[in-house]
RNA sequence: GGCGCUAUCGUCUAGGGGUUAGGACGGAAGAUUCUCAAUCUUCAAACCCGGGUUCGAUUCCCGGUAGCGCUACCA
């Protein structure tokens, strides 16, 4: 509904675009389900000719690391999706402190002198639940000022209305309606005795500042959001709309962590593991949300077509994977395996090849892009993920076969005489024959009648002496590529087995 | 403990007062085929429990149960 009319409303137009933002806190790698909250909140964006802001969430000085810095951009570049702002949350400590002040000069927060609770012996339990401290709520304001002049520290606390009886509420995308008793809602604290903000503060006090209309978010913060909306209020800001994602948990069901489900947790496992970021986004974009249209394998243009913050869902969703880690393709979510598969089918021969050509070279084998290009369409529909390339092309990218056990070029329903009896003359067939696929395909097929064989009891004799193994690409194709000389070479090589 | 959120096949989900409860992954069987894949066909597989509202609840309401989240001078 553009307006052609009036080059005047567009400045309305672009204040009624979408800011949305990505806060991750660099205390660990960049996990799947930061990765979602992230894809979630681009494609809302760009769905919405928004702006997408990157913001570190890095006030907790302690557990902040570059390395978790580097992981979560070395994540986020994978995913190659991108943002349009940056910013770090240290580098605006002023704007938070300045928002702290303002709330406590309206009353609005306290000093609280109690000093620091030592350790954090009693978060994991049931115990009695801390609201607020009335000695130190009702403080004077001189007597807090005085003691602050003095130097003693603390910490500074919203002052939460519980008197009044109100309820808190706000109006969540995804979870409808929400209110809260203020009673309920602990003196939380918005400046640490070391003068640094809370999380709570910093972010509302950042997203207040940077415009943020959207926060899309974990539904972790579900009920932390009944506190940012009392400091938006207090701090004078309109409160952003809110959209919780419901949470991305293990088989077991807990939350996804990598101390207990180990790597399949990092974004850059399934990098490396040779997950196509679409495929990866792909999957993730069904873990909570749905286009309620029963497709699944969507590009991410279509998803940015599709997204809306009504097909999000309300149950946490469950990411697949197996616990005891045994091979790569058994390790992550089998849908996800699924999709990438799909995805590597769907990518044009050229582009597949192009991604395909860096993992073998890392391996230490050769090709070059175009003896890849002609073995790409070979195995395109027998790898799961890029790394597969290794497995299923091996006998591709070396000159000598590994070992393999000579029975297996025994043919079905054959003997060891047979197998002889097919690879010489295969030798044969094979020194005179155009290397193309319907010349070899007659001539071999010409051999095995002559033999008086089945064409399947010719093959496979070959195909072993030629791949190593059983299970490979179709032969014809496979020798075409392979070439005569390589192919010779390894069928006498087999012969020698034989004998 | 308090507060909050959630509950459809094993998993991801669609649906919604009356349906043979739909799709996908995975599983099983079959077709095809030079092996393996891919592809196609078929099959098995679900509305947490108890009340209410209603002519009729899986769907709406309440309760229970279970799971999860928050309850830090972490984020």
């Amino acid at each position: 509904m553009p307006d052609p009319s009036s080059s005047l409303k567009k400045d309305d137009l672009s204040s009624s675009r979408p800011r949305v933002r990505f806060a991750p806190s660099p205390t660990g790698f960049l996990h799947v389900g930061s990765a979602r909250t992230f894809i979630f909140n681009w494609l809302y964006a760009r769905r919405n000719e928004g702006t997408m802001v990157l913001r570190l969430d890095d006030t907790d000085v302690e557990r902040n690391t570059d390395a978790s810095v580097n992981s979560i951009f070395e994540g986020l570049k994978w995913l190659g999706l991108g943002w349009d702002e940056e910013y770090k949350q240290s580098e605006r400590l002023a704007l938070h402190q300045k928002t702290a002040w303002a709330i406590f000069e309206k009353g609005l927060a306290y000093r609280d002198f109690t000093p620091a609770h030592t350790g954090d012996a009693e978060k994991s339990g049931a115990q009695g639940t801390w609201l607020f401290n009335p000695g130190m709520r009702e403080l004077s304001r001189e007597e807090s000022d005085r003691r602050a002049a003095a130097g003693e520290p603390f910490a500074l606390r919203f002052r939460v209305p519980r008197e009044t009886g109100e309820e808190v509420r706000f109006a969540d995308a995804v979870y409808g309606e929400q209110r809260k008793a203020a009673a309920d809602i602990e003196d939380f604290a918005l400046l640490r005795s070391d003068g640094m903000p809370t999380y709570h503060l910093a972010s509302c006090a950042d997203d207040a500042d940077l415009r943020i209309t959207h926060i899309i978010r974990g539904q972790d913060h579900l009920t932390n959001t009944f506190k940012h909306v009392l400091i938006f209020e207090a701090a004078g800001a309109t409160a952003p709309k809110f959209a919780h994602l419901p949470l991305l948990v293990a088989p077991d069901g807990t939350k996804l962590s990598k101390r207990r489900h180990g790597p399949v947790v990092s974004v850059t496992t399934y990098r490396d593991a040779g997950f196509l970021p679409e495929a990866f986004i792909n999957f993730l974009c069904l873990l909570g949300w749905s286009p309620k249209n029963d497709r699944e394998q969507l590009s991410v243009t279509e998803l940015q077509e599709l997204f809306s913050l009504e097909g999000i869902n309300r149950a946490n969703a469950v990411v697949n994977f197996k616990e005891p880690a045994t091979t790569p393709e058994e390790t992550f979510d089998p849908k996800a395996v699924w999709l990438n598969a799909e995805h590597i089918r769907a990518l044009p021969v050229e582009e597949l090849s192009a991604r395909l050509s860096p993992i073998v070279r890392e391996a230490g084998l050769g090709v070059d892009a175009g003896q890849m290009l002609r073995i790409t369409p070979l195995i395109r529909e027998r790898i799961k993920l890029l790394r597969d390339v290794l497995t299923a092309a091996d006998f591709f990218f070396v000159d000598q076969l590994g070992p393999y056990d000579p029975a297996e070029l025994i043919p079905q329903k054959g003997d060891a005489a047979m197998a002889k009896k097919v690879l010489e003359k295969a030798r044969v067939v094979l020194a005179g024959v155009e290397f193309k696929h319907d010349p070899l395909d007659q001539a071999l097929r010409g051999a095995a009648a002559e033999l008086g064989i089945k064409a399947g009891q010719m093959f496979q004799p070959i195909r072993v002496a030629v791949c190593g193994r059983k299970n490979a690409p179709p032969l014809f194709e496979t020798l075409e590529v392979l070439g005569r000389e390589k192919t010779l070479a390894r069928v006498e090589q087999a012969v020698g087995k034989v004998a």
